[in-house]
RNA sequence: GCACGGAUGUCAGAGCGGUUAUGAGCGGGAUUGCAGAUCCUGAGACCGGAGUUCGAAUCUCCGUCCGUGCUCCA
């Protein structure tokens, strides 16, 4: 069964195709890094986090690019807001951008260009541009020219020139005062007044935004790639002028053969958008939810669809998340040897449990790789780990022996790692998760008391003086804390 | 206006020609003094209309409503 990838161009399903087997090249518009990432950054990456991860688990060797744009208009206004210098900001929030995603558990990509650094290879596609007629130079800087390529229009969105030009209306006279016609897009913008500069045969200037990506990804790959990915905004303009640019100049067609866009994220309901006041920076949220409750809460949708990010849907998450992870737990804590007696076969319609739980999971295991090979649908795949983790702890609680518990408890691990581990990037280290958790320092303060009220509880308890041990709980209820009876006798923490 | 994408039970959210999605919530039951946790189990859905088909949530057409893009944006 092949990969099936959702291509933006061709607008269905398509199998996946690379240029050489076993390897995949993929490129991935980075962040403008004028300031900290917010929860659609995260969104973003982690999807093309997953597409990673999975495609590699399939066996590809993939070159992962992704990129910084480390040089725009809004760093520059962003700086002299702040009264500092553009290349500090930039330092800094790309630091920022590596301890937000790796917070996220999202893995790093191979190469991390920033655009300043290719300014070189930016010139010289310019020029090979202008003299390819397909781009010309203004008094304001140098324009790529449309009409010269019209077949490549609306490539990605479907929208006719036709139809841009009547929609544009009023907005055309501001932009570009140099251009043409107002569909051009700036492929160099000639230095203005304390910016930073670059020299180039049309003068100091900077380079436009979207010849950057043009120039990295076929810096990096040559004439043509694999994947090309991005947020839903970048279909129009960024992505058709890459279109426009990179096979101009390479005259080869296409360059990418498969566009990817992830959805993008709504909070309550609304666009996340720093006008309406919504906007939610991943260190920010990451304050009050757990970095791999958020991870699935973001995997917990197809990449495609938009997600309304809320607190009904991270609670679902983190009750979700907690339950595989309390698993997990429970399977490690359940290996006592490292040589288990072999597994029965598996076997759905066996009458033996351990035979018939083992079939489950090997039929909810091969449904985890035939989501993700359906255009990465991890919706699809954490309802399999979900399953996964009810079996799996459905068969350590029934009655099996000790041998075949220990076994079942290392074929468990091992899937549940293969799967919701480096697959879905949502388990902890085995360190970690067999590790006490740390008391929160608010408890010590009160633990006496609160061990008191239990010791008292208990009598009352054992007396059947049930009265008596409800209103110790409603007490200790007054303090923040949670009681619960288990067959180990009383646990309680903070609520 | 044009373009693209949606509309699935109370909610979130898969499926996209025939098979229980899944999770939360809700209803029963087991266990427990109760609560919680856990397990078993139940109810409840495919925006409206026409068509194609043996069969449609799934394909086609027509409506309606919603979102996004057409300007910097993941």
């Amino acid at each position: 069964m092949p990969i099936r990838v959702h291509d933006t161009k061709r607008r269905e399903k398509v199998d996946f195709t690379t240029l050489e087997p076993g390897k995949v090249s993929m490129y991935v518009c980075g962040v403008t890094v004028y300031d900290r990432c917010h929860l659609g950054h995260a969104r973003c990456y982690l999807a093309f986090d997953l597409i990673h991860r999975w495609l590699e688990a399939s066996g590809f060797d993939v070159d992962y690019v992704q990129n910084f744009t480390d040089i725009d208009d809004k760093i520059i206004t962003r700086a002299n807001e702040l009264g500092g210098d553009w290349r500090t900001l930039v330092d800094e929030n790309i630091e920022a951008y590596y301890e937000d995603m790796d917070a996220l558990n999202i893995l790093r990509a191979d190469t991390y260009p920033r655009c300043t650094e290719y300014v070189d290879q930016m010139i010289k596609i310019i020029e090979d541009l202008i003299e390819k007629k397909h781009a010309y130079i203004a008094a304001d800087g140098v324009y790529f020219h449309i009409e010269s390529a019209p077949e490549k229009y609306g490539i990605l969105t479907g929208q006719s020139i036709e139809a841009v030009r009547s929609g544009a209306g009023g907005r055309v006279a501001k932009t570009g005062t140099g251009k043409r016609d107002h569909k051009d897009f700036a492929l160099w913008k000639s230095a203005k007044p304390n910016e930073p500069t670059w020299d180039s045969p049309w003068g100091p200037g900077r380079p436009g935004w979207h010849i950057e990506c043009t120039a990295m990804s076929l810096d990096h790959f040559d004439k043509e790639f694999d994947i090309h990915g991005g947020g839903h905004d970048l279909r129009f303009p960024h992505h058709e002028a890459e279109i426009f640019q990179g096979e101009c100049h390479t005259g080869h067609s296409p360059v990418v053969h498969h566009w990817l866009h992830n959805g993008f994220v709504n909070i309550d309901g609304e666009k996340m958008s720093k006008s309406l006041d919504n906007f939610w920076t991943i260190r920010d949220i990451l304050r009050h939810v757990d970095a791999m409750v958020l991870r699935f809460a973001l995997i917990n949708a197809h990449y495609r669809s938009p997600i309304d990010m809320n607190e009904a849907l991270l609670k679902d998450a983190e009750r979700n998340y907690n339950k595989v992870l309390e698993t997990y737990v429970e399977i490690l804590k359940a290996r006592t040897d490292d040589h288990p007696v072999a597994l029965p076969k598996p076997d759905l319609s066996s009458p033996q449990p351990l035979a018939k739980c083992l079939g489950l999971l090997e039929r909810m295991g091969e449904g985890f790789g035939q989501a993700m090979d359906d255009d990465f649908n991890s919706r699809e795949a954490v309802a399999k780990i979900l399953g996964m983790v009810r079996e799996m702890s459905k068969m350590l609680q029934s009655e099996i022996d000790q041998a075949d518990r220990n076994a079942f408890a290392h074929y468990a691990t091992f899937l549940l790692e293969e799967t919701a581990g480096s697959v879905l990037g949502i388990l902890p280290t085995r360190e970690m998760a067999m590790a006490e958790p740390v008391d929160d320092p608010r408890k010590a303060t009160i633990a006496d008391d609160v061990e008191a009220l239990l010791v008292e509880r208990s009598t009352a308890r054992s007396e059947k003086n049930w009265a008596r041990a409800d209103e110790i709980r409603d007490q200790l209820t007054a303090l923040g804390v949670i009681v619960t009876d288990t067959a180990d006798g009383p646990k309680w923490d903070l609520s």
